[in-house]
DNA sequence: AAACTTACTGCATAAACGGGTAGTTTGGGT
DNA sequence: ACCCAAACTACCCGTTTATGCAGTAAGTTT
């Protein structure tokens, strides 16, 4: 039935056991060909892989380059390629990291042999596969970063571009010119913003817009 | 074999079929009991449900309400609820204000049963369900929103203080008040700083160190 | 029609800012 | 002792802001 390419797969992990695992698994599985194994991020680059591959499973402990940091470098490498880390323990920061890096999913190491094939074959079909303790952790992260916190007054989308541009360092006179109106008309809007943010300084405007998030 | 006790389920769905297949579906399973289901989320707050549930399956448009907004209502009124959206359609910004709201999981509609039924436990235990589409969405916020992006020259401390004062809406005087220097040496920093950030106002400053995380 | 809001414009002025140039002081290195 | 880089101080000057006061034109409300 599966008449589909198989989805090309590698491994930088520098246990040689779970490598030698990795290998005959993928090797063994219809759909799946490995084309490329590595005990490290260094191996990888310098021997290549027999083929671009569409998935990259990557240890994060690795001796020399950390997984989490190569995760750049494999993805500007490889545009298309879908990149898992597969760790030991769920590390926040190391979550962190590799997520903000590029990566696409994050798996636990005793993460059963089945649902690691259909991990990377969810990856592969533009899905984030994560063990659940992960992805709780990747939403707590997210809710601690991002909280609207409501304003009293809510700012006009007129008002909301011109915060944007004098985030952006634009003066008066250039929004003025942006927005086909009068310098004055500018300042007139400025301090209905002030008003609205209770601020007194286009820093601390933009300051507090960011952080409420009503801008960028 | 399934001595536990069971999870404790409800559901906010306005489509009167969804829910009576929701209800037959958790009703009809072992170690799953329907305590409420309800077409808004008006309903559920005046009617209440029959104990305190453990998970609730909302629905992102509920005629009222949103199940959005309701998410965190709920979140407060019951402290320990997991809450999984549940909708037709995958929308941006749904996603994200429902899990900076406090929702646990998001799943589509089109989830079959027995995936449906894994969820709920797996929010239940901690997890974080979702579809891989959502994950994937959830994870190019992340990326979006929380991105290192190294600056080429590192600020010291001192600038970095200085830097927060001015997002602070501080003027140059009272930063040097603050900081028992003259007003020169708070030019001096800031013109590093901004030599730096490669900026030339204080709010671009402000609005680029905030954006890369070196303040707030 | 009178009263009121909304968006905009104009002007004035003190204060704050940005950028150039230049001269101390200080604590390491070698 | 010498050099070097850093942190700091100083002055200048044109530009940009913040903010008060005042006025107009279009659209609502009553």
């Amino acid at each position: 039935m599966k008449t589909e390419t198989p989805i090309k797969t590698a491994f930088v992990e520098d246990d040689e056991v779970t490598r030698e695992c990795l290998t005959l698994l993928i090797g063994g599985t219809d759909g799946y060909v490995c084309v490329g194994s590595f005990p490290s991020v260094e191996d990888a680059l310098k021997q290549g892989f027999t083929a671009t591959p569409d998935v990259l499973l990557l240890d994060i402990h690795l001796p020399g380059m950390l997984g989490s940091e190569a995760v750049r470098l494999f993805s500007e490498k490889y545009p298309r390629l879908q990149i898992l880390m597969l760790t030991v323990y769920a590390e926040q920061d190391k979550i962190f990291e590799s997520i903000c890096n590029g990566a696409c999913g994050y798996l636990l190491k005793k993460t059963p042999p089945a649902r690691l094939l259909e991990s990377i074959r969810e990856a592969h079909e533009g899905g984030a596969p994560m063990t659940p303790e992960i992805a709780r952790k990747v939403l707590r992260l997210f809710q601690k970063t991002a909280r609207p916190e409501e304003t009293d007054e809510k700012l006009t989308p007129h008002e909301l571009r011109l915060l944007s541009l004098l985030a952006q360092g634009t003066s008066y006179r250039d929004a003025a010119e942006q927005f086909r109106v009068s310098i004055n008309t500018i300042r007139y809007h400025i301090r209905n913003i002030y008003d609205k943010l209770h601020v007194h300084s286009k820093s601390e405007a933009v300051s507090k817009a960011i952080r409420l998030r009503l801008i960028s």
